[in-house]
DNA sequence: GCAATACTTAAGCAACCTCTTGACTATTGG
DNA sequence: CCAATAGTCAAGAGGTTGCTTAAGTATTGC
């Protein structure tokens, strides 16, 4: 049983491969054998494999083997999981923008309004 | 100007490494001192602040440099470029599943209601 | 059975990543 | 001015990655 940090390593990791992104987003379309994968692919049989036992390492993908043929589909739970990490940060960054919004209404100073990005360097920093 | 792919791959690669995700954790919640990022981390100095330009060379950080101390903030538009590329695999996937639940209710077979992951291995592979 | 198909294994290699230590520069407080 | 602070640069050890080629093993179609 992997740490959660771990697999969000191997998903991450995983994912910062354009040929694995191209893999996961054959995928989501549907399933597919390995020399199907590797058909658009410019590279050798053995280095597509090689891309999947990466993502099948990170969860990302689950393949099944009938015959000769190896079947593999998308595991959407990885997926899912980098995304709540990622969402998890913005929403995290999100608040402490409206609770710098709220400081500034409640006091004034000089003038409102303004939010482009996430001004003040040195507000507040207690960790 | 990078290829919005190659942009990926750094996110990506960048988000692959539990220390940088903590430092971008930290920074999500205010803007920090490299020695400030550093406290918490069991790592030499020179470690973090290769770490720190992995992170702004995937465009996740910015820092600016003010008497001896080097400011960091998040770049939220890099995080959210990494959502996106998430959700619209997560889009996808779900669209196909509609579109075979509909499939399956044009033409019962069999039973209807069965949908707990991605079933089918071969129903459709026109591409 | 035999050839074609569909992987699979293994070895090797160049490039890259993470971290270290040691030395160095620039700024600031007293 | 001088020491402490905050960061930076450079080189290198040690491990990992992304490919390759060559040689294997099952399965399947005829």
């Amino acid at each position: 049983m992997p740490k959660h940090s771990e697999l969000l390593d191997r998903i991450f990791r995983a994912l910062a491969d354009e040929t694995r992104r191209a893999i996961v987003a054959r995928l989501v379309r549907g399933p597919a054998a390995v020399s199907r994968l590797a058909q658009p692919l410019a590279m050798s049989l053995p280095a597509v494999m090689q891309h999947l036992q990466v993502l099948e390492a990170a969860g990302l993908v689950r393949s099944e083997k009938t015959g000769r043929v190896r079947t593999c589909q998308i595991e959407p739970r990885a997926l899912r999981m980098a995304e709540e990490w990622i969402v998890g940060q913005r929403t995290s960054w999100e608040q402490r923008l409206d609770l710098l919004d709220d400081l500034l209404a409640q006091r004034p100073s000089q003038q409102s309004s303004d939010r482009p990005t996430g001004r003040n360097p040195q507000e507040e920093s207690p960790s």
